[in-house]
DNA sequence: CGGAGTCTTGAGCCCGATCAACCGTGGTGG
DNA sequence: CCACCACGGTTGATCGGGCTCAAGACTCCG
């Protein structure tokens, strides 16, 4: 069920929020007017919307400007895993190749805004844009290396890491974003979905969760996360890797 | 301790025997002769060579020509994953960015030869061949995908399912690109790889396999695996998404 | 105020981990 | 030639982390 309010060039893209972050690449001003060319509407969904159909065919390209989505795998009997969870400025249906059904769907967790692009165009960018078409190579490389980062997780560690790996993630990832409030952020995830990404059950994710609040490293509830003490949550994650200081994207 | 064995251009990119596969993509000559030119080395390394070191730099790009190897992440603790298996044709290093440090190891799972090229040049691919530059996009997606699986099948999967599954995977990649001799395939990988690809112990694999060589669904033993029932093994994982039957690189 | 979705808590169980031998094979050096 | 050892595979016994089932509490919303 879309709600398709389509609002097309409702954000001019050289006046996009998020190239003002320092995390984002800087582009020149010809490749943003180049992406404002390619740029076909400006869509929105509800939270729970289905943004790409595992399975189908979808000649769209998206960027997410705003909200929460998360990629996801579903088997038959009804088991799902989720593969990463996105966040603006993240691509969505760059795997499904040209013409290829999309190997996965992806779900709108929140109230998302997206920018759509035609899948066709995609080749006059790496034609035109050298610059941007490494720009999306880069963003590709980038979107796996969180996934295996994932696997990790969901292969070797334990679900009291799992659980706090991931925290640490989505706060590094929303502090970077600029998206915290006075230590605050609204977490569109409910523990449903956790347990889906950490390979747990949602009854064992809650016993998980409430471990980390006893001992201070977070405080979630209501759809708000705070209290996050991002460096005990990865140094219980084992997670020695030093953060990238470096621009993001 | 690498016995790097430098023996340029032993194989020009003309006749290179990958090219012969009907799963790999195609390019023109002046495409493959260019390659050739970014080409700086071809190298072999013994089984247990580390190709790349976990978070190292290394400012070299490679190509697998031949022979088994795999990606993985390592905990300090000893624990770790196994991210996927590498097979002719697959790129190294394609995560690691450009001056970024390596986010995971890269070991021979047998003797390998690989073409190197220096991470500088990879820019004069983009200026110069975007349609080469798209393949590396696509390849990149690709890799991403077959990552998205691992997930799915360590998050949510049985271990039956997971070494059905793995074997499955293995075995119809090892048939694409013409590793078969008459239903029989030289299979690097230890039971204790295995493991680490799926987030088992060793000994839980071993039993596992076991139950699978009882139903009749494979065979392995001694570094071969063969008898495999493809598409019994993705019917008891349940894997239903259609074999795809186009071209894969 | 009812209902649906989410979170919480308890009890019991099972899948897969761990620990510990033991076997077979192949390589190495005395 | 054989003693030795390292490594991969196999087997048994036991343990425990996380699952399942089930019920109840809370929150949000129409």
């Amino acid at each position: 069920m879309r709600t398709e309010q389509d609002t097309l060039h409702a954000t001019p893209c050289r006046e996009c929020p998020l190239r003002r972050l320092p995390a984002i690449k800087t582009n020149t001003l010809d490749e943003i007017d180049f992406i404002q060319r390619q740029k076909t509407a400006e869509i929105s969904y509800r939270a729970g919307a289905a943004l790409v159909q595992e399975g189908q065919r979808d000649e769209r390209l998206f960027t997410l400007l705003s909200g929460w989505a998360f990629r996801f795998k579903a088997m038959p009997d009804g088991r799902r895993q989720i593969l990463n969870f996105l966040l603006p400025g993240d691509l969505i249906g760059m795997q499904g190749r040209l013409f290829d059904e999309a190997p996965h769907g992806v779900e709108a967790l929140s109230t998302v805004t997206l920018c759509a692009f035609t899948r066709e165009r995609t080749w006059d960018v790496f034609r035109e844009y050298p610059e941007l078409a490494y720009t999306l190579t880069w963003l590709c490389a980038h979107e796996e290396r969180m996934i295996d980062d994932g696997l990790l997780s969901v292969g070797r560690r334990t679900a009291l890491e799992r659980v706090a790996m991931l925290i640490a993630h989505l706060w590094s990832r929303a502090r970077q974003l600029e998206m915290l409030a006075n230590g605050v952020l609204v977490f569109p995830p409910t523990q449903a979905h956790i347990a889906d990404a950490l390979g747990l059950s949602a009854v064992h994710t809650n016993r998980t969760l409430q471990i980390l609040r006893k001992r201070g490293l977070l405080a979630l509830a209501n759809g708000v996360l705070s209290g996050v003490d991002e460096l005990g949550l990865k140094r219980l994650a084992r997670y020695d890797l030093p953060e990238t200081s470096r621009p993001l994207y």
